[in-house]
DNA sequence: ACGTTATGAGCGAACGTTCGTTCAGACCCG
DNA sequence: CGGGTCTGAACGAACGTTCGCTCATAACGT
């Protein structure tokens, strides 16, 4: 436990005999205008007293830290997880460390972090938080301060996004329903206000309208992204079209509560319902009956995200509408061809 | 973009006349031996440069600097996950932020990340990472450079360890499926060398032995926490002991694969198989069938971790066993009774 | 022998704070 | 009116680096 008290470069000098500006050449800087000899001995004395470098004070003069913030939504979104996971890992690829903070529930804090982040003076930001889209202090702080990576809009611009084609994710996966037959095909959403909603709600209605097939507003109904809320937007749906066949799902963690709600109510999937959803999270095959999805490459997104910031860092100027990422649609089981004869139930009339 | 320029308290004491150290004194410090007229002309002076304090600065001077490092799992494993985010957002309410590093696949560079954390000099670690548990040179880094908390075991001890009742666990979810009648129980583990594992598994072999039950290896099977592995462990042990009627599972993570591999061999759960496995993670409740579970207080160790890890960073001396966090069965619908002599029943509900 | 050039190492300054001490002046008291 | 106390503010130093410049010595060519 006794906790050993850092050495600095100045007590490996004085061991190794040189002044601490030529112990800190052969350590650190690269600039190495040392006989071989010295070098040894500093290196050794260095290593004799356990010194690690204090990146703190070279921050202070260099005027960087190698460190990038992540601001993340309360990472029970699994999607959001995968993303800053390979966004951190990137990172350390690249010699940066990576501050992190989670949004609370309601997404409130939103500022208060990235005002952290600044004060630690982190040298780019990168945002992975929906919650924080129309928040327009962090959009603020986001343009003003340093460079940002953002994975939603933010108001105002200004700030670079990376992100996959979301209206293609809805056409994509409603192309699939509608070539297996389907025509009551409805849809379990995010959040309304969100982006990605809107872009995924119209990828639906485009392949609806290339089909002939109308689009009545009580085929859609909103979730919040979690489970609960993809099974409640499911019974609502039920109980609104009972003829329904097929459902479009916004994300898989919503798509696992439509499974659980169409379980409850006693319809077979895919024979009663089809299911089609967007993400591909890790598990996504090994749910019951294992999820067709289009895949979104989230851990690419993360990478792509470290990337553009990076070069932001290094003064290159980024596209603020970098290519939108490929999707692809995964065919599992959770979709099949409508039953021939009519729906199974007829609950009312 | 223009991106500004920080502006340090010397710029803000210049346009309010003072000394820098003054200025300093009402930004941050708290010796506040100022006249209200300047305190307040050194604020708006502040507000009007947009001053933001330099954490770094204040860090070197102050040795300290308000960061925890935060050593993962690449968390896919979402119950790692839950420990991480509850953990960074109790460390940000007491004022520290965290540094993370996930581990990569196989965990091999543990102790790189640890160094890095170690050089930026975090005031202390919580390491949460069944993949170290063996790794003897982030023991060493954790013992000797500052203060930690491990979620799991440190070979050598001296770093103080939180988590809950695993043996208990076991024994708890056992014990369920005995009192429902089972006699042919199987157990879904994780890695054998992971000693939540070997707890888990003695928890199981507790319960049986207290029912006079057998436990035959093959009733034994071995995962590795990913639903792949689940559901190939269980593959397993039908083929060995197609007569098994319930299976406890080391976590939710793997019971959707084991879930996921019943369902495909045919079996229903929990008609034919009961399950209940461990952790109770957001979504168990939304699995087809809703998962008997016993939960774990992930949030609440990732919470404890950082009180302890804060204490222990205070001087203060923390035990190195605190006491175990509590454990509680969550009854859903994955574990019924085994079918007796095949009484009649209707199709599933 | 002399100036020129490499080579190896030292040294002062700066980065933006905090901390403790010093100092000038106002105020008070006898 | 002299000496003490209190208040407000300035000031020097330090934290552990990096950076660029200077300097002594040795090596070299003529």
């Amino acid at each position: 436990m006794a906790q050993r008290k850092y050495v600095s470069i100045k007590e490996v000098a004085a061991r190794a005999g040189v002044s601490f500006q030529t112990a800190g050449k052969v350590l650190n800087g690269g600039d190495v205008r040392v006989s071989a000899e010295t070098a040894q001995r500093i290196l050794t004395a260095a290593k004799d007293l356990g010194y690690r470098p204090n990146t703190i004070a070279r921050s202070l003069v260099q005027r960087t830290t190698a460190t990038i913030g992540l601001v993340a939504s309360d990472a029970t979104d699994i999607a959001i997880a995968q993303a800053s996971v390979a966004a951190e890992q990137e990172a350390r690829r690249h010699g940066h460390s990576v501050l992190v903070g989670h949004l609370a529930a309601g997404g409130a804090d939103g500022a208060d972090i990235v005002r952290t982040l600044i004060e630690r003076r982190v040298d780019g930001i990168i945002a992975a938080a929906p919650e924080i889209e129309e928040d327009t202090r962090v959009a603020e702080l986001l343009r003003q301060y340093v460079p940002a990576v953002s994975l939603q809009a933010v108001p105002g611009g200004g700030v670079p996004l990376v992100g996959s084609n979301h209206r293609e994710t809805g056409r994509l996966a409603t192309d699939h329903l509608i070539g297996l037959g389907h025509t009551a095909i409805g849809t379990v959403t995010g959040p309304f206000r969100r982006r990605v909603t809107r872009s995924r709600l119209h990828g639906y209605e485009d392949a609806l309208r290339n089909a002939n097939l109308e689009t009545p507003e009580d085929l859609v109904a909103e979730g919040d992204w979690t489970p609960k809320g993809g099974a409640s937007a499911t019974r609502l749906l039920l109980e609104r079209s009972p003829g329904i066949t097929a459902i479009f799902v916004h994300s898989d963690m919503m798509a696992m509560g439509v499974l659980s709600a169409l379980f409850q109510a006693g319809r077979c999937v895919p024979q009663d319902v089809a299911v089609v959803s967007c993400d591909d999270i890790p598990f996504a095959e090994y749910l019951t009956p294992p999820l067709t999805t289009v895949r979104v490459p989230l851990a690419e997104t993360g990478r792509q995200a470290v990337h553009l910031l990076l070069r932001s860092i290094a003064g290159e100027q980024v596209p603020e509408r970098p290519p939108l990422l490929p999707v692809e649609l995964i065919v599992r089981a959770s979709a099949a061809p409508p039953r021939k004869a009519a729906p199974p139930r007829k609950d009312n009339e």
